[in-house]
Order: C-alpha cells, then structure tokens, then sequence
DNA sequence: CCGCCAGTTGACGCGAACGTAAAGGTCATG
DNA sequence: CATGACCTTTACGTTCGCGTCAACTGGCGG
C-alpha cells in the first residue's frame, strides 16, 4: 500500500497553520519534516500534517526547535532496546515537570491581570 | 518618609532569583528597572525587587521583554486620562486571553505526554 | 600602599528562528 | 510562445536575549 490520502502542497499547509512557506521549508532543513518530492516539489500527507500540527504547538508552549525535535525522535521508536525507552521516559517526565511548571506560572500571572483588570474596570 | 527598606545589590538580587547580574542590567537598560544609585553603584529596594520577579515571571511565560515593559507601564498608572484607562483594559485582556489560550495548548501537550509516557511504561 | 573583590560601562559575539532578496525551474492558459 | 502563478535553492540580513571580554573605579583588609 502507498499510503493513499491527502496531498498537500506547502502553501496549502502555510495557509492552514498560518505560517510562511519559509517557516515549513526552515523545519524540514531543522529536520523535523521529510515530505516526498515530486520531482523538486514538496509534497505533504496527513503524517507531515501530523508532524507539523506537533511543532506549531510545541513552539507556542515554548519550545525550541531542537526541544520538538527530540520529542519527535522519540514518538518515532527507532530502535527500541530497554535503555533507550527508560532514558525516553525520563526526557518525556522532564518536559512534563516543566510543563506543570509553566502552567502554575500562567494560572499566577492570569490571576494577577485579572485582578488589575478588575480595579481597572472599577475605575471607569 | 524616605522609602525604608531592605536594600539590595545586584548580585543579591542575582542570586535569589537565579540570574546573572548582567541580565539584571540588561533589564535597565531595556527600561524595566530603575534603581537608586549609591555613587555608580545599584541599589535596589523592595519594589525594585518586585518587578524583577514579575519580569522574571513574564518572561517565564513567553513574554517579550516589550511585552513586559508595556504591561509594567500599564502597572504604573502615568498620567491616568479615561481613554489611557480603556486602552490599558483592552491589551491586558487581549493578553489574558492569549495566556488562556496557551494555558490550553500546555494542557493538551501535556495530556499528549502523559499518554505517550504510560504507552512507555507498559512497554517496560 | 598593595592587592583583591565587587561593582561599573561599552562593545562585540552568538544561537535561534526565521525574513528577504536573487536567480531560476515548471506548468497552465490565453 | 509568452506571461504569470507557484515552486525551488542559496545565501545574506535581522531581532531577541543575553554571554563575554576589556578596561576602569572605588572600598576594605593586611
């Protein structure tokens, strides 16, 4: 099977996400795309679409791009031996720290706009 | 009444919050702090300190330091005419809104890698 | 007085994440 | 066949957030 299913050109995905071709172009020299070419021309399906979805919102948790790109290589097995899946796990509960970290730190800032909008409020 | 207070340096400053005096000064000069000089040298007083962690914490979520400073200067009421009052309401609301949102990109991230780590685990 | 530490101001450097030409290939359409 | 729309690569430019010297200035202990 050759994988049958959508096809998209990288201005259809620019246009989808809301991000340049540049962008898309730039993540695959970052290595976090491989599309097929036909001939020169790239061409998406739905796990490119996948992949890039991941990114866009990796990026807007702040990430970096190296950041996603390990995430990445560690969705896709590669190689499974034990060590490798327990240094996985690991690396995949550091990001969840920092995450749960982050988000404590939003919920704060959040609370404390809010209450600065509320006074606002009150002064007009 | 002259402002008393703790006093602090910048390096004592550095070291509570996990910095390097130069991004301290940094921060200066970027206009986000302004302490009190002894001859050349920083002082910073409770206020000052204030700031640091609320810079420290914006830019924990994401923020720019230009974000920061807009919302530092909206902290810091100026010359308070009705319109500036209603302007300020709107960025911080649109700010709210964008922390909300990212609130939930972390959410669903970290809902992803808590599955993708259980799938982990069972295959230890 | 000497050395040393802590502070200061420039000024240049750097990696990340793209933007922005410059120069060209390919395909449909009039 | 020429024009335009859309794709390509190569390569240099830009902004942000600091790091990293370099060179200097007090203040303090011995």
């Amino acid at each position: 099977m050759e994988a049958e299913g959508e096809r998209y050109t990288i201005t259809d995905l620019a246009r989808e996400f809301a991000v340049t071709p540049r962008t898309i172009r730039f993540y695959e020299a970052e290595g976090l795309l491989a599309p097929e070419r036909r001939g020169t021309t790239r061409l998406y399906g739905k796990a490119d679409r996948a992949r890039l979805a991941w990114v866009l919102r990796g990026r807007a948790v702040g990430f970096s791009l190296s950041d996603i790109r390990e995430l990445l290589d560690l969705y896709t097995p590669g190689s499974d031996n034990r060590a490798q899946r327990e240094a996985a796990l690991a690396k995949t509960e550091q990001r969840l720290a920092a995450l749960r970290a982050q988000r404590d730190a939003i919920d704060s800032t959040v609370t404390e706009l809010e209450q600065f909008a509320a006074t606002l409020r009150s002064r007009l």
